[in-house]
DNA sequence: AGCCAATGTGGTTACGTTCCCACACTGGCG
DNA sequence: CGCCAGTGTGGGAACGTAACCACATTGGCT
């Protein structure tokens, strides 16, 4: 039998108080007030409306960091995204959060900058954390094998990194990038430039798929000078887009992110190009902008909040039953015409 | 002396090695093992190295639940926005990340939606999980007043709820609503509507003193019915735009914030006015879009990574020397002059 | 009458870390 | 020669919770 934990000193610090001091009040056991709180085993009614009335009084707030030693599970879920700052990736985590804190979970954000080392380390605190957990979109398979190894359920979320099986939501990038190319096509282009980030990821490899499967279909050779592929951080690409309208003059872009959607958009200005009459345009990701520049862009869209809500559901529905073999979910983008497009000029 | 941790069952299963691990493993006691790790207290070379080899060997990962149960504290800050979706609550929030894990500190972030009960969920949530500290865009004073009360240092970033007196980092946003009309009524603008939120926001009551500050300096008396105050979720805010445009044509108008500069905008092309001659426009909140449209939006900038930065060294701060008063600290806006203001039409 | 399931309860231990304390050994100093 | 500061180590007790187990009391059943 120990004292009662009130240290003698003077001035009452503000003991916050545990499931002893709740007993205590309520002249319970620990074990009991466990219980009435935690919600599991048997409890009378009497006995929970007084650990409650004391939970009350005394402004019980559980503590997480025991309750995680003790279950060796928290209930925050880690997630690594690409870049926090860039909407896409803001819509994503907005979408993740939302169900986990539907269903009570929390969410522990860390923004690598597509940098692998960052990855890893992110990995490893989660690890710490004991996250039940982690969402990711991947930049190299190692933090995704790390916590897999050490026995975390990962779902990757916007592309794959397909070495280890996990689960995973994605786009249907070929179909996003066949839908962009096929509407141009169909429009009667035929020098159809490519603007696609060179990686590893299944998102940009799909889309340039897509792309050359369009192409295949309308029976139109690709001419590999139209394809360009810049590194993540390239500094030079909107020279590299202005050199290629300049040395290639193509008829129709397609830019198979936001991001070079908006370069390509600024280099068709620079260059005084008219939008759509000598160059038409078609984005991938639909941003605000898009919407309202004149000509509006025509563009495919993602359901990039849902990406996130289906990620975490899936999560969530995997630390319910561990044992199941991978799933991959497969969104549909769509296209979205609008006056960025039209046929080519004779 | 309790026997080694390994359960007999026969599949070796994959244990998480703890400090007792590598402290048999590297011939010492959990104690040393601690402080090699943790790297305070005394700690031979010898000894330091065996345990950093048996660390790296058995892939050691330090429980973070456990060094927060003993410690009191843990090292995830809590970070609680109106809408991770909205550009500038991401943007303010990637700054805080990038702070906090230079810093060796994370982040566990929420999304109210501007809803103070779900501010104060969360509030509860942090101190479950012996946060540091918060940092929070508040929308009522009593998640704050809550935090305080419980000995959590709290950084409002963005607005503030002067109830309690606590940290903050905010735009002046008087000056920032002063110099954008001031520059409307230096190019001679009289009737000049002024779209905001009604809240007990510092920030939307700030940017409209700085309006009404204007007027005065300049002699030009404000005429009420030009005031537009919508509420927070206020489903016809269209309407009202137009209905103000239609029954006041103001000659120009400024609009507090990204959402509402955006609203007006779409009111103007709605009803087909012209841009800037019949109505000019200026924003708050310098958001992508505004620069790619035609004419370009003017619009009074803020620096809002940089909010997000501030605030969490600031909080950091805070953590080292919690004595110290109250520090707020002012950002400066900044106006950019584009093409959406002009001289209104005689 | 005996038994068992359902309903409640409390004691005890373990989760993995940190921190306080005790202790051991050195060398230098009064 | 005794003492103390500096260096280094290990034992043990927390931190607050959950889970296991033992046990007590019912009531209904065979």
């Amino acid at each position: 039998m120990t004292m009662a934990p009130e240290p003698g000193n003077g001035h009452a610090l503000p003991h916050t108080p545990t499931l002893a001091d709740l007993a205590r009040e309520a002249g319970t056991s620990r074990s009991t007030a466990s219980r009435a709180l935690s919600g599991r085993g048997y409890v009378s009614p009497d006995a929970r409306v007084r650990l409650m009335a004391a939970a009350e009084r005394l402004g019980y707030v559980p503590n997480a960091s025991a309750r995680t030693l003790k279950q060796r599970r928290s209930n925050v879920v880690g997630v690594i995204v690409s870049d926090l700052g860039n909407q896409f990736y803001a819509q994503l985590a907005a979408g993740i959060e939302q169900v986990l804190r539907e269903r009570g979970y929390h969410m522990v954000i860390v923004g690598d900058n597509s940098d692998a080392t960052e990855e890893l380390t992110a990995a490893r605190t989660f690890l710490a954390m004991h996250a039940p957990g982690v969402i990711i979109t991947p930049d190299a398979p190692d933090a995704t094998g790390f916590l897999l190894r050490r026995g975390l359920p990962v779902v990757e979320v916007d592309r794959r990194m397909s070495e280890h099986p996990c689960d995973a939501v994605v786009i249907d990038n070929v179909r996003g990038g066949r839908m962009a190319v096929e509407h141009l096509l169909a429009l009667g282009h035929t020098r159809i430039a490519h603007l696609g980030v060179h990686t590893e990821f299944t998102s940009d490899a799909g889309r340039l798929e897509g792309y050359r499967q369009a192409h295949a279909a309308a029976g139109v050779p690709v001419d590999e000078r139209l394809v360009l592929r810049v590194a993540l951080h390239d500094e030079t690409v909107a020279e590299r887009i202005t050199g290629l309208l300049a040395r290639e003059s193509p008829t129709a872009i397609f830019a198979a992110n936001n991001i070079l959607a908006m370069q390509a958009w600024r280099a068709i200005r620079a260059r005084a190009l008219s939008l759509p009459d000598e160059v038409s345009l078609v984005g991938f990701d639909d941003v605000q902008w898009m919407e309202m520049v004149t000509p509006a862009i025509t563009v495919v869209d993602q359901p990039t909040f849902e990406l996130g809500r289906r990620a975490a559901a899936l999560l969530l529905r995997r630390l319910e039953e561990p044992v199941s073999a991978p799933t991959v979910e497969l969104l549909q983008p769509s296209l979205l015409v609008r006056a960025s497009t039209a046929p080519p000029r004779l």
